[in-house]
DNA sequence: CGGTATCCGTTCTGATACTG
DNA sequence: CAGTATCAGAACGGATACCG
């Protein structure tokens, strides 16, 4: 194994749910964890795979097929992490071809209305993003040489 | 600027709101931005940035000490990136001693709430992760040489 | 003060090849 | 089928130096 398999999870001391927005306490160097599932649940690789396995229990190959941009290799190293934090269950069957099936675990699902959440505010706000990009390199545009 | 300054949005169709979870829609190779957007917003050094910004305009400076882990470099690289999103204005003061402030826009202010979700399932959820991250590592110890 | 430009090591990722 | 191992290229991110 190469990827990031940061071990020592160091628990941090719970600051209490009262004081919104401790911001510092996302920070990664506070030994905390919040900043690194963050960045597990916002992968973009992740995102796809739980989305897929909420509508059900599905063997590797499929998840492959269903998210198709995705490697060999990343598809390993995104369900090993999803399993380690204990978001999917990982069930190999013992018979000749191997069938390995991959199912969202119950705080794997609690995900979905927060992911969707997510999801719903980009969603809601693309057009807006997309004019505001446009609108920003337009002025970039003027003073930079245009591309074409 | 060598940074992912991937310019032509290519605004996709709208594919409706009815249909929950089109999986394929987040997903790049489709030419959305929901993806994108998202990387953006889950980013760490731009949730801290969107974070502190929560509470009230500030300078560079200011949040250069704030977040204090991040590089000149990526403090700029980041706000540039926020504010061609549209979520964060920049204002330049003329002044002898350059000024520049940065504030929220409006769209950027309504991040706070889904923001908020994703910070409070993953503070929720922080201990029961961190004890599934150590019996899967231990399970692995197991059949793998510990390392101490 | 608030950047920009450059260099450069680390990390991430995809492609490829091999295995139980 | 479901991986693992290896390698190389791309992207990321920090340190540094210089500018309006």
């Amino acid at each position: 194994m190469e990827e990031g398999t940061l071990k020592s999870p160091s628990n941090c001391g719970d600051t209490g749910p009262e004081q919104d927005f401790d911001i510092n306490n996302w920070d990664v160097r506070e030994g905390c964890e919040v900043r690194q599932i963050l960045d597990r649940v916002a992968d973009k690789w992740s995102l796809l795979a739980i989305a897929h396995l909420e509508r059900r229990t599905l063997r590797f190959s499929e998840l492959r097929r269903l998210i198709d941009g995705i490697s060999q290799r990343m598809l390993t190293v995104t369900l090993r992490q999803l399993e380690r934090d204990g978001l999917v269950r990982r069930t190999v069957y013992p018979v000749v071809p191997p069938r390995v099936e991959y199912e969202l675990t119950p705080m794997g699902a609690t995900l979905h209305t927060t992911i969707r959440s997510l999801v719903d505010w980009t969603e809601g706000h693309q057009q807006e993003i997309a004019r505001a990009r446009a609108e920003y390199d337009s002025r970039q545009g003027e003073a930079d040489a245009p591309v074409a």
